[in-house]
DNA sequence: ATGCTAATTCACTATCTAGTTACTTACAAA
DNA sequence: TTTGTAAGTAACTAGATAGTGAATTAGCAT
């Protein structure tokens, strides 16, 4: 679980590197106000002190973790291509996308979910999340104008109302799954219901959108 | 914000609603690691001592105010009578209903969030939420039943999925509405917004259960 | 080799924090 | 009025916690 230090005895880019995954799991697992400094301090194999000359402090660094997480869900989701497919096959391997991404980076979850209990006071202070956005949201938009035209679509659709639709149908299931399951009295974290839950989303988004 | 003293010097029971409702606000407001109990005592007005006297300690004062959560709002479902209306009409006043709670109940979201942080440990250890749910979950179930048979709804439709996605796509808006004003570079928190995103909401459910 | 700079270490502090010990006081039943 | 019990208080502890001061050392450029 713990990265091992380099083989070079001094070298910042490798501490530094150490010091953001140990940090990354720490605040994803306790939240910013669990999370402790000496312990990512521990698990990095970095002294402490490395910690605030590379960061600052501990919301400083919350907050360079926080960018990273969202530049690499957004450099990922451009890597789809998507407005070159089919609309319909777009949004498909979207909702995929984003449940998969989920999925295997519980981490993003659970920092989004951080930052949102402090009303995002971190990364309003970002500058580089406002134009990673851009493309973003463009992306949706782009792709329901094209089934619009196509006629597979159905026109009026919002799309921030169903990227957030898009997001929520995953995250929800998925940050909400230990509660869940004790409320629903079903198991919600096996393969079997992940696909289940992946299948649902599809239709739930297709049947929003579609000429019918 | 602070909750007066009583009239009388010695009052247990009032005593203890002041501290339940100081912790729920605490805890809603800064998580589980977050919250502190000086804080508690002090907004509650009653000695920390009192605190661990009536609560035993910090986890088990949280499980008291998840579970009191939980139970309010089963409570208020159950108060909505929807098996006696159009299915349709129950389905719609279920998904307004579950917003309407979310956004008047914002503490019931951070709980939630929090303890899901915890993978729901605490509500593990709860004897009173199994029983609570069980009412929950069969009232979906009913509601698509009845619509299944009027031919209002299509069949096949499964009610855990359905309830999950109901939550989903109100509390994801809500509990990441801070992050995603940023993301979406649209005010989400305005009276204006809420009705729209409800609006969408319905329209999201109604054409997923619906017959075309 | 020498000296400069950045990487790294260690020891420290002031404050906070969950939880406790030991006490006092209000009230009501007898 | 006495007295038992529960409500409430104050002062405390042991360990944690974010952050710092100051010294040491590795490696690179000259």
């Amino acid at each position: 679980m713990d990265v091992k230090p380099a083989s070079r005895k001094r070298d910042s880019s490798a501490t530094k590197k150490r010091i953001l995954s140990a940090a990354k799991k720490e605040f994803a697992k306790k939240g910013l106000g669990g999370a402790r400094i000496d312990e990512i301090a521990l698990k990095s194999k970095a002294n402490k002190r490395m910690i605030y000359h590379y960061f600052g402090n501990k919301e400083a660094l919350f907050l360079k973790i926080l960018e990273d997480a969202y530049i690499d869900i957004r450099t990922a989701e451009q890597s789809l291509k998507l407005i070159d497919l089919d609309p319909e096959e777009a949004l498909i391997k979207l909702v995929r996308f984003t449940w998969d991404y989920y999925l295997k980076n519980p981490e993003f979850i659970t920092l989004v979910n951080s930052e949102n209990l402090h009303r995002a006071r971190h990364l309003k202070k970002s500058e580089i999340i406002e134009e990673l956005s851009n493309k973003f949201i463009s992306m949706v938009g782009a792709i329901l104008k094209k089934g619009e035209k196509s006629g597979q679509f159905r026109p009026g659709i919002d799309p921030v109302q169903l990227n957030i639709t898009i997001a929520a149908i995953g995250y929800y299931y998925l940050t909400n799954r230990f509660t869940g399951e004790i409320v629903y009295q079903r198991t919600l974290d096996s393969k079997q219901a992940y696909d289940e839950r992946l299948n649902f989303n599809i239709e739930t988004i297709l049947r929003l959108v579609k000429n019918s």
